[in-house]
DNA sequence: GCACAAACGCGAAACGTTTCGCGTATGCAC
DNA sequence: GTGCATACGCGAAACGTTTCGCGTTTGTGC
């Protein structure tokens, strides 16, 4: 493996002439040649240990989330990587499975491997400990999709409360008066929000919230499939179920089918995020999308800008969801 | 950011004490004890530049893989970044969207950045290629679900073959004898070895093959929705479809539905990889479920090995699928 | 052809760790 | 108390890069 040094000698100059040439300074022609030559001729890439060491930044980039196989989340990542790459970053990903020990150590695990910067989705960490993993390093932070309580730093959500009163009065449009929800945790920051969206939605139309048609539990298919079991059994039965997660949606509807319930005669759903299936069916299932894309490249671009010296505030960002199709409204 | 330095100096020892400290040497009790303190009191953590620069190795690990927003892929990830992790390994993810340019780029990139160990999941390089860009740094490398003919690395793999022998034959049983497949491109190891598992099936069982019965395009939602149709277009309809990815068989199933097609009365249809959605269903849909946490298990293991010394001949395991519903056989 | 300014290249030091060989302290047996 | 073997800690060197200040070369204007 070459190094610096032999670059050096082949091309007949010092090695912080080399250094030079590689980080983009002016040289004479002459050397220009010769040191590009050497390198070529040598296979000489620079040892980024070493470089990091030396210029005390290593170009990776933490991303901290629950679980890389949920397909939203992997297409945030998708982004940001691509982005991060694009611009001579690498991405170290770490998943703590909603595991509140894990969301500590691999916090820490990524401080610990000289990240420059994080993209953090966050679930059950409190400001208080975030700061005491990361203060003492001051490492510049976007928290991305949900955010912690009294963490300022840049952040990039989604107006989950507009897209999901949009959703809910599409409904009540369509003339449900009893629209039911099912949703995630309502510890989580995201199922919050959209929880909101949905009252007030009612609220302003005049419609009585009704507890017995809120369903909290985990964002995952037999929630959504058992939400679907347990309104269904009820006297006074909703007439349109709204959901807040990819996952939900498959298992709701996964339900209704086989129970022969058709949709939306019987049954009227809106969903969430699964947008490439539930708009190729024949009556395309309304659902609100996250622009995963814009998402990704928001983050990505605020992490940039703080890592190349901005200073300034704070900024959150509320990108704002589309309801597909888009003929819906 | 303390040093090794400020923590001999406070614990009153030498640096290559507190080294000898923190790489598992022995020491006297009282030295142990005073190193410790110092630590906690400074919060040094290891500069990891400086170990991997002086110890020529990063303790990290690359995954290459076309796309991490892929159910599959992400929960391979996930159990693979949870055993390296174990391990005092983390994970560099690059994507490279089935990009052949891509590909190649950011394998490169991934040995640039130094590196130890490599989890590939090829798509579109010789290994030509692969050694050109490897070669001269021979990092240790497990190749997962596909394999580059002539590259010789370890490597993971299903049972393609007979996992699709045993799902077609099972249809062949159930009294089908016109039965359609819909696959991913040819081009891609997996689906040619599960197009030889349905055609030995057809094959022993005396069925002639008829290439109408058979496309093939992208792993996609697009490709199973519109091979649907394509299919029951035609004159002599298959009575039975069987699958080979996530996202054709959501394809199929929606289009189905949406065509008021009963299944499996009026279609049998075997599906890959989708357990949770297909079991949960009222009439579980039949699947090939791949071991994903297994396959990450058993590669990261592998890679493990090698980075700890193993010098043996390279190893290819072929995990078992499953048909799911386990009853369904 | 000379003087001066600008451009350019060089060497040394530093980043924070691990490793190696050597020297000193320790403990044991007599 | 002495001698020897062992355990332990120390200092120096090395990993490969970037950076800084200084000295040399080059070019320009007269």
């Amino acid at each position: 493996m070459a190094t610096i040094k032999d670059v050096a000698r082949m091309a007949g100059v010092s090695a912080s002439t080399v250094s030079k040439y590689i980080n983009g300074g002016h040289l004479r022609q002459e050397n220009v040649e010769s040191i590009r030559n050497a390198i070529d001729a040598l296979d000489y890439r620079v040892n980024p240990f070493a470089r990091s060491l030396k210029a005390q930044r290593s170009r990776s980039i933490g991303i901290l989330l629950p679980d890389i196989s949920a397909p939203f989340y992997g297409s945030v990542v998708m982004a940001l990587d691509k982005c991060f790459r694009e611009h001579g970053y690498h991405t170290l990903i770490s998943c703590y499975g909603s595991n509140h020990g894990l969301e500590r150590d691999n916090l820490s695990f990524l401080i610990t491997n000289g990240i420059d910067g994080l993209i953090y989705i966050p679930e059950d960490l409190s400001a208080d400990e975030f700061y005491e993993l990361t203060g003492n390093f001051s490492i510049p932070t976007v928290q991305v999709d949900r955010i912690i309580q009294g963490v300022a730093s840049d952040a990039v959500l989604v107006n989950n409360t507009d897209a999901v009163y949009q959703a809910v009065s599409l409904l009540v449009q369509r003339g449900h008066r009893r629209i039911a929800a099912i949703t995630g945790p309502k510890s989580v920051f995201t199922a919050k929000e959209r929880l909101v969206g949905y009252l007030r939605a009612l609220s302003d139309h005049g419609i009585l919230y009704d507890d017995a048609l809120v369903i909290s539990d985990e964002n995952d298919f037999a929630t959504g499939y058992r939400g679907f079991e347990a309104l269904m059994a009820q006297l006074d039965r909703p007439t349109a179920i709204f959901t807040t997660n990819y996952d939900i949606t498959i298992g709701l509807v996964t339900a209704a089918r086989e129970q022969g319930v058709r949709i939306p005669e019987d049954l009227d759903i809106f969903g969430f995020d699964c947008v490439e299936i539930c708009t190729m069916m024949k009556t395309p299932l309304p659902v609100v999308h996250q622009p995963e894309q814009e998402i990704g490249q928001t983050a990505a671009g605020y992490l940039i800008d703080r890592l190349e010296g901005y200073g300034g505030l704070p900024r959150t960002t509320r990108l704002e969801c589309r309801i597909e199709p888009s003929g819906t409204i």
